[in-house]
DNA sequence: TATTGTTATACTCTATAACTATA
DNA sequence: TATAGTTATAGAGTATAACAATA
């Protein structure tokens, strides 16, 4: 049996009457998913993506990439590696710190990584084209407020 | 169904500041962050957990087990023997098709199993403990209908 | 021939520890 | 000494292709 592409994911019943934290769990599948098909038609792992997200605004050393993606900073050197090889990143050496390297995308890397973003907010949208203009207010105010208070507790 | 225009979308979000895909994919990683902090605490990997979720009232065959984690058989063969030499699960063979092998929760992995749902379940509740119970029913419901659109939709 | 599993191989992702270069 | 990064190494997780055993 051949898996047809890169990503794993659950694909389970879902129920009407499920308790609140199987909601959840289910919906970050859901979500998950949408992610993944998206990565998978341009080759990407979720990390990868997650890469081009930090690098989007941003030109920073391998330091404060490991620190934005919760990575090791030797994990990162493979990382980048990896995209360099693919031509979505580049590396250059900092003028004020020689010890310093810094990562930033190619011309190649923006436009895929715009690309990406455009498509994963239209599979999320689609996820959600099935609720009425309440109810996706709603979820997003309450999705937002959950959110929020996760981030506080975290700092 | 029309694009939004730029200050429809303004209106949406009010309040919020979060567009709605941005708030998903923020949900879904922090409920992904409260699974794996389980995870971690018991030495497993998120495909790990769901191994375990898949054995928990079930004795599948490799195959079957592939399938319902959406993975190849092959890699189902090394799942199986690091959670086997870990001594939380059994294959034993099924004697009305001698090809077939069966996997099964040890008691120690029925006892992991156990554990881990009920605090993942915890993990889950505490991140919507701040939400009023109005709310939370809400949350429910539309994450549930979310789930269950995208579900018949992928069949 | 078809199905179930395993093996061989290769790649990504991750961490720890040791190392280099710079500050 | 302390910091930024790479290298060496190990292991999990994944896939494809080739294989063995059974149906």
């Amino acid at each position: 049996m051949a898996k047809p592409s890169r990503s794993a994911r659950r694909r389970e019943t879902a129920g009407v009457g499920l308790t609140l934290p199987d909601a959840l769990a289910q919906l970050s599948f859901a979500v998950h998913g949408a992610i993944m098909r998206v990565a998978d038609v341009h080759d990407l792992s979720l990390v990868q993506v997650r890469l081009l997200g930090v690098l989007r605004d941003r030109e920073p050393g391998m330091f404060a990439v490991a620190a934005h993606l919760n990575l090791d900073k030797s994990s990162v050197t493979g990382l980048v590696d990896r995209a360099e090889r693919r031509g979505l990143v580049r590396r250059t050496t900092a003028l004020e710190d020689r010890r310093t390297v810094r990562v930033a995308l190619t011309a190649r890397g923006r436009l895929l990584t715009r690309r990406v973003a455009k498509e994963i907010e239209g599979e999320l949208a689609r996820l959600v084209e099935g609720l009425s203009a309440t109810h996706r207010r709603s979820l997003s105010r309450i999705a937002g407020h959950v959110v929020d208070v996760d981030a506080r507790r975290r700092g």
